[in-house]
RNA sequence: GCGUUCAUAGCUCAGAUGGAUAGAGCAACAGCCUUCUAAGCUGUGGGUCGCAGGUUCGAAUCCUGCUGGACGCACCA
């Protein structure tokens, strides 16, 4: 299905076509080869340029590009600068090409009287079409100038607000859809928190500017997968599984870790790192129960079941913490863990460390049934501790993520591809691609070669990355994968690209291999690093880090500090309370029964959640955000809560004039019903301008702009750039704004009214579609 | 040192294949709530687009150099 598209903006290409085409007749315009206007003047009925457009071999979006819009409205509502014509062959100055242009539209069209299609109908099919095309543009376009070295086109402005408003009203929701990713799978890979941390607003970024994603491309009609990957591998969990295990006779409150454990893992985190500065043991214990944990998991056949996300286990942790946690606490690790050091020097040590860890490896590969049936019994304290700190963090996450509007199709965690991870080291190092220096192994690349193994044999970042792409690849055979990682990773993700690179060139050396990495090579240019600058300079009042929930939470008690003290609102909330037939309470999402608090505070949570989410995607991913507590909670000017205050300003006027004038609109059932089916049907007798020019140049304005969000969209999706869009909304939300403080409608007469109606939702369905492709939360009242 | 990236109004930012007069919002100042929600609207002031060259008919935009900031540069993720 073809997106319907703006009609006179396909028009104008068409005309764009017929100007390329007749390129030679234009240059001549004037001169003495000019006979065409000559017989032209003779017999009006008969064309003497050539209209068969189906000649250029040019598609329509390459000429599409060709047509812009003027700085300013007065030049003209589109334009062609004539120096793009340069590239279709058109010669000289631009200046004398636009006017000789505009004279050629002039003479050659809207001067020209309309031929009958019987006239022309024995001489060429095609002619009589692009008689068509030459009618259409008269009924769109009202005239050309040129000015400077620029074409400038003028559309009949009633046809064009009432094909826009009419487009928007028939496709609702879906206008500004476009089918550049149909039959297209895109991998989103956002997020990624750390387990076993509190969800800092370091993941902010990613996560609302990822989930952004994933909803434009999905408006693409992309199939769009989005993944959570979390960050639940690395030394860093020996760290934790060692401070859990050594502190819990100090200052361990299992209280606390009941009521938020992720929390107190922070905390027992941080206790840990100040601790190792006085003690480097600990930091060896931590690298070898690391160690533990990956062979636990690489001996494992089935890793699936650590991955599953529901909640059995940790009803059973919340049930018997005291026994099942404190069992797993290994206190005889640490007598391992000294013997281990003092076993010879530092180099003997990581020979046998490294011999270990491939004999726990080939017991896999031997494939000792009876001792994985035997696995889960044997469980490690580390795989234990890890599976529950994991388990609990997802938990918590999806608590967040339920309220800032986020939802993944996948949880997947670098545990899952270091098993595989190791045998592509292998691999690697077989095919010589990889090779080994100073005990680690390298991909050679560059300046920074690229580290794919530690010294001890475990796996790092990198190489979980690729074995990562390559699981993906095989399961969702992606055309496209984006990461959206801050631009800090910029060497990481560059070296992880190179690396699918250097397999593609050799491609050949994999074809003994497994069908599985078979795939490596045809990875290759799929994926993209959508990288974002830091915030700078967050922290809470206090100075520490901020933790996202405490970040919505004041921007919420903002909120409702706000609304408390709005003598509008609380009248209406009042009022409310008191009848039962309220227009208030009525279409709001809350009944009338239900607490006028509890109300009260879902929107307040909404408009905080609108602003934090906002703040993160209205500024281009690129450029590091100086991070300003006023701003954030600034709810003035370009903010989230303005747009969604513009809104519940449209919903509230509808709300108002309807009942008023009695006009009986159905507005709650804007995206569900039938509605406006019959001024669509009728379209051509519609008329959504006329009346008085009361308003006209601004309504024509906001509906020119109104059709710029397909555009918009296209322009977000090819740039992976979410505030292309909110830049959009600013715009439509000033514009509107402007128009319902400066004309207002109440007491005009009812026809004129019914029609703005229709362009205030337009406005409406504009808006709400743009604030979720955002995830900003649209609020009814406000 | 090498690499990536950024520098536009007092502040936060738009300005995306080079193109018409560089735009918004905050803040400042002056107005607007006995008619649709003032989280709003109207107006004023405010810019040598970091600096210096270069390419071009034309540069905030492209190239080179410089200055200043951010980030990264092998066993962390």
């Amino acid at each position: 299905m073809e997106s319907s598209g703006n009609i006179f903006k396909s028009n104008l290409v068409l005309i764009v076509e017929l100007i390329i085409i007749n390129k030679e007749l234009i240059e001549n315009l004037g001169s003495d080869k000019d006979e065409n206007a000559a017989k032209a003047q003779e017999n009006k009925n008969s064309i003497y340029f050539n209209t068969n457009i189906d000649l250029l071999n040019i598609n329509a979006a390459e000429i599409e590009k060709l047509i812009k819009l003027p700085p300013d409205a007065s030049y003209g509502d589109y334009c062609v600068p004539a120096y793009y014509l340069k590239q279709n062959g058109f010669k000289g100055d631009p200046e004398v090409i636009a006017n000789k242009i505009v004279d050629f539209i002039y003479s050659y069209i809207i001067n020209m009287p309309d031929n009958n299609a019987d006239d022309n109908a024995a001489e060429s099919h095609k002619i009589t079409n692009n008689n068509d095309i030459l009618k259409n543009f008269k009924q769109y376009f009202v005239s050309a100038s040129a000015k400077g070295a620029y074409i400038n086109f003028y559309v009949n402005k009633q046809k064009f607000v009432n094909y826009i408003i009419t487009e928007i009203l028939a496709e609702k929701n879906n206008y500004g859809k476009n089918y550049l990713g149909k039959g297209k799978t895109v991998i989103i890979d956002f997020s990624s928190p750390n387990i076993a941390k509190p969800f800092g607003v370091g993941h902010l970024r990613s996560t609302v500017i990822g989930m952004s994603l994933a909803r434009i491309y999905d408006f693409c009609g992309y199939k769009t997968v989005k993944i959570n990957y979390l960050g639940d591998f690395g030394t860093q969990f020996g760290k934790l599984i060692t401070a859990f295990c050594r502190f819990k006779n100090a200052n361990f409150d299992l209280t606390e870790f009941k009521n938020d454990p992720i929390k107190f893992l922070y905390k027992l985190y941080v206790k840990f790192h100040s601790e190792s500065e006085n003690n480097p043991e600990l930091d060896d214990e931590a690298r070898l129960r690391f160690k533990k944990l990956e062979q636990s998991i690489i001996g494992m056949d089935d890793i699936s079941e650590l991955f599953d996300d529901t909640a059995d286990d940790l009803d059973n942790y919340d049930n018997n913490i005291d026994g099942n946690v404190y069992s797993f606490c290994d206190d005889n690790f640490r007598k391992y863990s000294a013997e281990a050091r003092k076993s010879g020097d530092a180099k003997e040590y990581k020979e046998k460390e490294y011999k270990e860890y491939k004999e726990c490896r080939d017991k896999d590969k031997d494939e000792d049934r009876d001792r994985d049936k035997t696995a889960g019994q044997e469980i490690s304290g580390e795989l234990y501790l890890w599976k529950l700190f994991r388990k609990l963090s997802i938990r918590e996450f999806k608590r967040i993520y339920n309220i800032i509007n986020v939802s993944f199709d996948f949880y997947e965690g670098e545990s899952q591809a270091s098993k595989i991870a190791v045998n592509l080291v292998d691999i690697l190092l077989e095919t010589k691609i990889a090779e080994r220096s100073m005990d680690a192994v390298i991909i050679p690349m560059g300046k920074t070669p690229a580290l794919i193994a530690k010294s001890d044999g475990t796996t790092l970042y990198l190489s979980r990355d690729i074995a990562t792409a390559l699981l993906r690849f095989k399961k969702f055979k992606f055309d496209k994968m984006l990461y959206v990682v801050g631009s800090e990773q910029s060497l990481h993700f560059s070296q992880l690209f190179n690396i699918f690179k250097i397999l593609k060139e050799n491609e050949i050396k994999f074809e003994k291999q497994d069908l599985f990495f078979r795939y490596a090579p045809e990875i290759s240019g799929r994926l993209h690093h959508i990288k974002f600058g830091r915030i700078i300079g967050m922290s809470t009042r206090k100075g520490n880090l901020v933790f996202l929930e405490d970040y919505i939470n004041e921007a919420k008690e903002k909120a409702l500090l706000k609304l408390k003290t709005d003598k509008q609102y609380m009248s209406n909330l009042s009022a409310a309370d008191k009848s039962e037939n309220s227009t208030f309470i009525a279409s709001s999402d809350v009944s009338v029964s239900a607490d006028a608090g509890a109300y009260t505070d879902d929107i307040a949570l909404k408009v905080g959640v609108g602003a934090v989410i906002f703040n993160d995607l209205k500024t281009r991913r690129n450029v590091d955000v100086n991070f300003n507590w006023d701003n954030v909670l600034s709810f003035e000017g370009q903010t989230g809560p303005y747009l969604q205050y513009s809104v519940a300003r449209i919903n509230s006027l509808i709300e108002k004039l309807n009942h008023e004038y009695s006009f009986k609109i159905k507005i709650e059932n804007l995206y569900t019903s039938e509605t406006f089916s019959n001024i669509i049907a009728d379209a051509d007798k519609k008329d959504f301008c006329s009346i008085s020019d009361y308003d006209f140049e601004l309504v024509f304005q906001i509906v020119k702009h109104l059709s710029l969000f397909e555009d918009t969209i296209k322009d977000a999706a090819s740039h992976d750039e979410p505030s292309v869009i909110s830049t959009y909304l600013l715009d439509t939300a000033a514009l509107f704004n402007s128009y319902y403080q400066n004309y207002k409608l109440m007491n005009l007469k009812s026809d004129f009214v019914y029609n703005r109606i229709m362009l205030l939702i337009s406005v409406k369905i504009i808006l709400e579609s743009g604030l979720t492709l955002l995830s900003v939360p649209i609020l009814k009242k406000m």
